[in-house]
DNA sequence: TTTAATGTATTACAACTGTAATCTAAAATA
DNA sequence: TATTTTAGATTACAGTTGTAATACATTAAA
C-alpha cells in the first residue's frame, strides 16, 4: 500500500501550498503562487490535473469549481526525500551528511543547542 | 562558471563509481556496476555518452577505448543536492530537517558525540 | 585478407516534466 | 435569450530520463 506517487519539482510548489492550508480552489492556488512564481495559470491547472491523476491530490466539486486537498502527507514525502539524498549522495552514511549540513548552513546558537539536546536524547534510546 | 550540469538518478550510479576510482574504461564501469544493477552494457554506454555530452565526464582515448573520469567534484554535487532538499522540502529551515534526520536514522554513540562536537565548534564561529 | 568481434556513436521510444494553448461546457452577463 | 467569460479537460511540444537496439569503424582472429 506504499505506492506513494513521485512528485516532480514544480509539482512540489503546489503540494506545499496545499499542505500548508487546504482545501483550496485552483484560483486560490494560483493566487498563492503569484508571489513565488510567474507561472501562467494554465500551467498551474495542468499541474493540478497531473497531481490528481497521480493521486497525490483529491478534490471535491463545489459548483463548477474544485476544492483540492492532499492525499499524501508531507511527512511521508519528507521521509522519502531524506532517504533519497542519504542513499543517493551519501551511500546511506548519515554522519558525514549531517556534518556537511551543519558545517555549510546557518544555525542560531539556540538551534545548535536544540540539536545537541536531540542528539543527547537519541543517545538515551 | 557555475554551470554545473544536472545529473539524473541513474547517472549518479556511474558518477559514484568514477568518483570512487578513476579513470576507468566503459568495461570496467560495466563490471563495477554488475554488483549493484542489472543494466545492459548498452545502457551503461548510453549513460556514459550522456554524461560526456553534459560535461560531467571527460575521457582520454587509449587505442579505441576511452578512459573516463569526472569533470565535476562529488562535493560540489553533494552541496547542490543538500541545497535542493533543504529548500524544496524544508523551505530552507535547517534545524527541522536535521532533527528529522537524527530522529529517523541510525547513529552510533560515537557518531552522536562527534556530531555534538561539530555543533559545539560551529558555535564558536 | 576476409570475417568476426568489440568499442563507440547514433537512433529509438515511451514516460515524465516544464510550460502552455486550445477545446468544451456551464455560468454569468448584456 | 444570445453572448461572453471562465473552470476544468484535452492536446501540444520540446527536453530529460530509463532502457536499450542498431550502425559504424577498427582491431583481432581465421
Amino acid at each position: 500500500m506504499n505506492n506513494i506517487p513521485k512528485i516532480a519539482e514544480s509539482e512540489w510548489r503546489i503540494m506545499k501550498i496545499l499542505w500548508a492550508d487546504s482545501p483550496k480552489t485552483a484560483n486560490e492556488i494560483v493566487e498563492s503562487l503569484k508571489a513565488e512564481t510567474n507561472w501562467n495559470p494554465k500551467t498551474i491547472k495542468t499541474l493540478l490535473n497531473r497531481l490528481v491523476k497521480k493521486q497525490a491530490l483529491g478534490f471535491e466539486k463545489e459548483g463548477r469549481t474544485y476544492n483540492y486537498y492532499p492525499l499524501v502527507s508531507r511527512d511521508e514525502y519528507a521521509r522519502t526525500e531524506r532517504k533519497s539524498i542519504l542513499n543517493r549522495v551519501y551511500d546511506g552514511s548519515l554522519k558525514p551528511m549531517l556534518a556537511s549540513f551543519i558545517e555549510e548552513e546557518n544555525l542560531s546558537l539556540e538551534e545548535i543547542d536544540e540539536l545537541k539536546q536531540i542528539l543527547e536524547q537519541k543517545k538515551g534510546k
